[in-house]
DNA sequence: AGTTCCATGTCGCGG
DNA sequence: CCGCGACGTGGAACT
């Protein structure tokens, strides 16, 4: 990784076109090829950056990163006031637990949440436009699809509704109806989903946990 | 700005959980207060990091980051390879130019670039759940509401929907009917639209601008 | 503060 | 390679 610390003014032309004044700015050069400049403050989030795969040409005291999509960064540098270049291998990469699967896995297990006698057909049922969370059959015999997300928002909404669209074509399974379910549902989701007909369910996290480890205990 | 290169290990507990087996990695410091640990490739993103505001702890070889939410991040040190600290001051920031509003003021100049006869009733046209770009009335005095985006996917023709949906209701307004404007539209969002009776139109950045400087000369 | 929508989103998966 | 959905999305604008 090279890391320049200096003075400079950088032009992006690209998806849009942006320009930053000279100012002090720290660049990185990552091995990938992909650069970002960083000011001191203002999040992770780089200023300006040009992923890889991209062509960096050093030419004097200017920097021009292409890539093939045509897009261009130009870094022109005035006085430079640290740089240095350091290998560091491989990185082994982040290990990560506890998202959206974990909540479809605990509730799958646990389909009565949703009310009794509701029974698990599958997970991952598949449609035209992408696969539904939970598909299940309630204590009545009718099918309910069920959308399971963290944050229950508007667009989760949409999602259930398009996959209740195709369903309900289906004869074999239709009335389809469906379930909103998260860990908090924002009110404009709730507001929607009651306008579609759709159940929302707030769900909570740590105690589908609790009684997973109670039942763990049990075996 | 401070930059460490080193050995570390590191461990995000918060919205999730995450692990960062021990490896080389630069860890930054900005002056807000903000902390990323990067790994020498994988485009600008950090493979951890921790916003301002929090707090950090210095503790022998550990940094252990805490923020106001409970979101915690630690920070083990094995052998550290270079450490510097640079003052940078602030920054004057990015300009932009060529975004969605722009595109949004520059239709607003010309909605007969939707067809002949059409005319601005306003931009930002409130509805319960939202503002629609620009409400029109074209040639035969029937409404039109028309969302404006820089690349069309299938999300804006949902949003068009949803607003189609609730000023049909206002029968001051009924019928209705939505156009949906994009420098481009992906296929799939076509399909959608046509499905719902939407009619979609690219349009060009550079021309409107163009036609803009035009009207500008006339001035 | 809470909510909505934009983003040069980035990232990963599956067709 | 494209489409599509998740993300510790982050961030701005507006109520």
């Amino acid at each position: 990784m090279r890391i320049r610390v200096a003075e400079c003014t950088v032009r992006y032309e690209g998806r849009l076109n942006a320009f930053l004044p000279m100012a002090t700015r720290l660049v990185m050069v990552k091995a990938d090829g992909c650069v970002a400049v960083h000011a001191d403050g203002g999040a992770y989030k780089p200023l300006n950056w040009m992923n890889a795969p991209n062509t960096l040409t050093e030419d004097d005291d200017m920097w021009t990163v292409l890539n093939p999509k045509g897009e261009k960064l130009i870094i022109e540098f005035g006085e430079i006031h640290f740089e240095t270049d350091l290998e560091m291998g491989e990185d082994p990469g982040l290990q990560k637990d506890g998202v959206e699967l974990e909540l479809q896995r605990l509730l799958a297990e646990r389909p009565e949440t949703f009310g009794v006698g509701m029974a698990l057909i599958r997970r991952e049922y598949p449609t035209p436009i992408g696969p539904v969370d939970l598909l299940c059959r309630d204590g009545d015999g009718t099918t309910v699809a069920i959308e399971i997300k963290r944050r229950g928002e508007i667009d989760g909404v949409e999602q259930l509704s398009r996959y209740l669209e195709f369903l309900n074509r289906d004869t074999r399974l239709a009335p389809v109806r469906g379930i909103f379910a998260a860990q908090e549902i924002k009110p404009q989701a709730k507001l929607l989903a009651a306008d579609r007909g759709i159940t929302t369910v707030e769900v909570d996290y740590d105690d589908l946990r609790g009684s997973d480890s109670e039942v763990m205990k049990l075996f």
